[in-house]
DNA sequence: CAATAAAGTAAGTGAATACCTACAAAACTC
DNA sequence: GAGTTTTGTAGGTATTCACTTACTTTATTG
């Protein structure tokens, strides 16, 4: 024996940059060579860590979800399950959007769901999210809908459109910053219910 | 002389073949090979009708926007700008979406958006379909604006993400397609204002 | 019909790209 | 330090793809 194995070290410390690559060349533009190079080492090195260009944008994918899950996560620990749990999250995607990356890797898997694995991947990153999101806004209902309020699992597939055109108004700059910072915040309002500030 | 140019109207004749195989396949998977194929034309022709791979998908996109547009257009015309245009069109939206391969174009146009023309092309397409669905939603209102009421130009954003994430929805069958009419009418109805029914 | 330009056929080309092979250097265990 | 396994280097290959070239056929007009 000799010389302990470390590709899952290596892997994790190169998902960053792999990130990186796929969100800003989407899947088919991200070439492996490109690959290699940004992360500074040689292709084939690549081809050990993961079998094949699609392994190593499913890692970014779910390396990607991963991440917002726990900034998510960490949010609502700061003051756990408060009243204003949906306020927090909201306030925050509507001013951090798009800078990890997640909705560029998500747009170019979004046109590559005939692969299978792929739009597996999605199907659970999506269900995840509107199970996160609702829990969320029932959270922040504190138990008690009023009859005019929509039904949380419903509001929550609202929010998730929301995140997703507010992330191509900045993609495009639709709006300035701020502007779109209120729209988020009025439309959500308007879906989650009345009492958020 | 002889025999007159026909470019125009075979380009337009295999359009719709275009758009099919773009929203099929997205933009870096169609190759000019298969366009050529499902066309039943060899590929040079194709470089007779376009300059380069670039202009069959703007076309495509171009194309696409303008059937959108005119589909709208009629919904309206048939009762012109009652108080349920905005309804009227939701109604549609729900039902149809994604027929025509519209958002699957889009999508992949939007892991484009570091070329300076697809960028502007979907720029230019956003700004026409907030400010058609902005007008619909205040001719709905039919003048009256409530104090309660989003904003037309917000609530046209959300409609707009809206349709987005119901695309994705159908796209992924996050739902069945009734739960996600019910789900795209509720949303509609609480940004839009509480009379749609 | 003759001249001419468009429409179509068939083949090719150079570049890009996913993935592989063969080997050298380094590091860990005993 | 010998033996073994990982890590790194360098180059290659088969294929795919956007786009081209050279040529034949067809339709149109004077």
């Amino acid at each position: 024996m000799a010389r302990p194995n470390q590709t899952q070290e290596q892997a994790k410390k190169l998902l960053p940059t792999v990130c990186k690559t796929f969100s800003e060349l989407g899947y088919r533009r991200t070439t492996t060579a490109e690959l290699a190079q940004r992360c500074a080492i040689r292709e084939n090195i690549l081809y050990r860590l993961w079998p094949d260009k699609k392994a190593m944008f499913l890692a970014a994918l779910d390396d990607i979800f991963r991440t917002r899950a726990k900034v998510w996560q960490e949010i609502l620990s700061a003051q756990p399950a408060g009243e204003d749990a949906v306020e927090r999250i909201v306030k925050y995607e509507s001013r951090h959007q798009g800078e990890f990356g997640f909705y560029r890797i998500v747009f170019t898997a979004l046109t590559e769901t005939d692969d299978s694995d792929i739009r597996s991947a999605l199907l659970k990153m999506y269900k995840s999210f509107h199970q996160l999101v609702c829990k969320q806004v029932q959270a922040g209902r504190g138990g008690k809908e009023r009859k005019s309020d929509l039904p949380a699992e419903i509001a929550a597939w609202g929010l998730l459109g929301l995140a997703t055109i507010s992330n191509i108004i900045r993609e495009l700059k639709l709006l300035p910053p701020r502007q779109r910072e209120r729209m988020f915040a009025a439309v959500a309002k308007a879906l989650v219910g009345g009492e958020l500030s």
